[in-house]
DNA sequence: AGCGAAAAATGTGCATGCACTTTGCGTGCC
DNA sequence: GGCACGCAAAGTGCATGCACATTTTTCGCT
């Protein structure tokens, strides 16, 4: 008997893969809020049954970013500007207590990555918005995943997520740079090391990128989501269509 | 037609009677951490497919009240020290916000119904501890639905869920009585409205419930689980009126 | 007896089928 | 032309069946 003659990864995690796949396609906006989410269809889409496609839209309606509703068409989560505001004070302080932790503690290499991360962020600065706000949102999930601790990184995930979402629902162009700037003071804060001072940073960035967003309603679009889905399928972590590569962070583990 | 026919709500929501049910199995120790939880006996158990059983398993997983493994029986959560002490500081965060919102706002009837939940704790103190560690938790969740925040409702259910959980799995005998005085100035302190009074308040009381459990491994059991559901097969009735759906999921990964 | 290996038993992974609900559309009546 | 009714299409809710993985038992071989 050897040992680990299981390759880890691919093979059988389909449920995951689609959340992973819908998600993404969420944040980046291919599916706006209020799209509907047919089980079949994302049965077909992924090579599935609607069995799985179903359980899938059941992990991410717990997630917040799926509504469900009973008999009826599964739609993408809808925040309502109230809910939007409350997700993001909460963001707040789990993003202090990030840092908090963090504070003084990164290595070399860590603080390496994470520049690494903003200067994807700033390639991809004159590329679609969808793309720089995911960007932001997965500094953000970077950052936390550097605590090791599980249920802090699943809580930052999923409220940056939905953030993200709402971000996407009522923002205009999206200023990217402030964010940009503002997360390379981060870097450099947590480097320095007082916890302080970081955790005042984090929490006025956030606000900002709150107050920048939370402002007025905006646009409807509409498409068919068999077609926005495709290059959705089957990507294992691919990047988008129109831009290069998006580098760092490809831990943002998740659904499984 | 009219479309009107609508009975309250019940009917068929046989995913969430069965989450409802293992969640309280859980918190109140009937199925301990490392519980097996396997698919078919859970749908025997309360009259249902696989398929419903099994789906009801990964919303409880999405929560972290329990594990899921390839292949593999499904079992009750089994927190560690570090996860435990990490959840009760976000805990901590998140009821902080919790009191902050609802100092001085609150209604004669609210503060009617937390002190009779009070009361409920406190008749309750000589029964079960599993009981009254349950009551605890939920006056918290009772007080995180006064804030009429959808999300801050779910995390702050979720958490304390878990932190219930990992209650059970660290504490001993348990001492309720502290626990009660502090739900009881905490009432008092919300009525006569200084929000910072509240937090720090709220603050130490969870630190020192945090503090009062987390010190020393214990106790293994084991018993039947047809048995242990028995009792909670057919409990149409839930005291909260929360309710709970939950977040994501995140594989941990140790870093390397 | 003891050590494994193979087979039975248990249990999960997933697709499929059918019943029931909702929605959209066409038809007839005003 | 407009409105309501009702039927067909689309979609969800759920059980069941079968393939495969894991665990346990059995049985052969030394």
């Amino acid at each position: 008997m050897a040992r680990e003659e299981n390759r880890g990864r691919v093979a059988t995690d389909r449920v995951g893969t689609i959340c992973r796949a819908l998600r993404r396609a969420i944040i980046e906006q291919a599916l706006e809020p209020g799209a509907k989410l047919p089980e079949d269809a994302l049965g077909e889409r992924f090579g599935v049954s609607r069995t799985i496609a179903r359980h899938a839209l059941g992990q991410l309606a717990a997630e917040g970013l799926v509504e469900l509703r009973r008999n009826r068409i599964a739609i993408v989560a809808t925040p309502s500007w109230q809910e939007a505001r409350d997700a993001f004070d909460i963001r707040i302080e789990l993003e202090r207590l990030v840092v908090r932790q963090l504070a003084g503690r990164l290595t070399k290499v860590q603080i390496a990555q994470l520049h690494a991360h903003v200067d994807a962020e700033d390639e991809a600065r004159n590329g679609l918005d969808a793309i720089s706000i995911r960007l932001a949102t997965e500094f953000h999930i970077l950052l936390a995943s550097m605590t090791q601790s599980p249920i802090l990184i699943r809580y930052v995930s999923e409220i940056a997520y939905r953030c993200c979402l709402t971000l996407s629902l009522f923002s205009r162009p999206h200023s990217s740079e402030c964010a940009i700037n503002e997360h390379r003071l981060l870097i450099g804060a947590l480097a320095s090391g007082d916890a302080e001072t970081v955790m005042s940073l984090m929490h006025h960035h956030l606000d900002s990128v709150a107050s920048r967003a939370l402002v007025a309603q905006s646009k409807p679009r509409g498409r068919d989501i068999m077609d926005i889905l495709a290059p959705y399928a089957d990507v294992p972590r691919a990047l988008s269509p129109t831009k290069p590569k998006t580098p760092a962070l490809s831990r943002q583990k998740a659904a499984e």
